[in-house]
DNA sequence: TTAAGTGCAAATATTTTGCTGTCAC
DNA sequence: GTGACAGCAAAATATTTGCACTTAA
């Protein structure tokens, strides 16, 4: 699993924050969603389905994959998280993290696989130029660097 | 198929940029390579593995879906193209684009699925600043930006 | 000539769907 | 009580691998 440097961002946001959104807007609250939320606010890293899945059910062990499926569609319909590819460095499936209040930028070291999150007051510039040039509302972006981190760079001297 | 539009960019590269690139690597040229390489450098869209067959297949009948995958592959270790997956509008495949000599952003709109891309100073400027903040090597970056363009937004209004 | 590449078949991985029984409200 | 949800099975989709045959250099 791809590991998470730094972050914080989505620490700001408090414990039961997305179970509290749901319910919010009207959704009904089972022992399962419950289960996957917990799994997502307190996750270290970026989690895709599978480690959803085996976390969850150390809470709740029938859970079945289909309901992690089902949970994340809800909360990307409810623009809740964000489902991220992180460059393929782990394969060809999906990551996912609560949707940070502060959007950030995804650096990936292609050797290590090491993820690191930065904000950036140039990314929310970005934003306000499409906005402006596209006449276009900008709903939600993602950047995702890659390259090689001080530790892994192929050429030291360079 | 998800739509390009403007783009531009990766027409400054010259017809059989990419035949002549592997060439030049000493990579053995086929002709299913040749016949995946012209869609690739013909492409009007982002494709993704199946259009992609579908259209060498004009050029070559017998041409089969694991040569498009290792071309692929073989493509992406050379660094010559891009993979995104344009914020999963077209589902959880991915999507392929030769690498453009100016970095540009895609702007999609959650609506109508049309893929705009434009290129910013700010993009360039927010990598030199990874590259300071973090000691990083940027190899590659991509932005994604999702939302809804003038004729799709919901509120018009607004 | 021969190492690299291709096609076919099958496997693997990821995600979605249909249906029946269950549970939150 | 009832409509939304969960679990199971199976399908659908996307991608990769093993192997015998073919071909570019």
């Amino acid at each position: 699993m791809l590991q998470k440097e730094s972050g914080g961002s989505n620490k700001a946001v408090s414990r039961g924050y997305l179970q509290g959104q749901l319910v919010a807007r009207g959704v009904r609250m089972t022992q399962q969603r419950r289960a996957i939320l917990q799994v997502m606010e307190g996750a270290r890293g970026h989690l895709d389905a599978a480690s959803i899945l085996r976390i969850a059910r150390h809470d709740h062990p029938d859970i079945d994959r289909v309901t992690v499926y089902r949970t994340l569609t809800l909360l990307k319909r409810h623009g809740l998280i964000d489902e991220l590819d992180l460059l393929h460095l782990g394969g060809v499936g999906h990551y996912y993290e609560q949707r940070p209040l502060q959007q950030h930028l995804h650096v990936a070291c292609l050797r290590c696989g090491r993820v690191v999150e930065i904000a950036s007051p140039l990314f929310d510039k970005i934003k306000g130029q499409v906005e402006r040039n596209l006449a276009f509302r900008v709903a939600f972006a993602r950047v995702e660097i890659g390259g090689y981190c001080e530790k892994c760079r192929p050429e030291t001297s360079g």
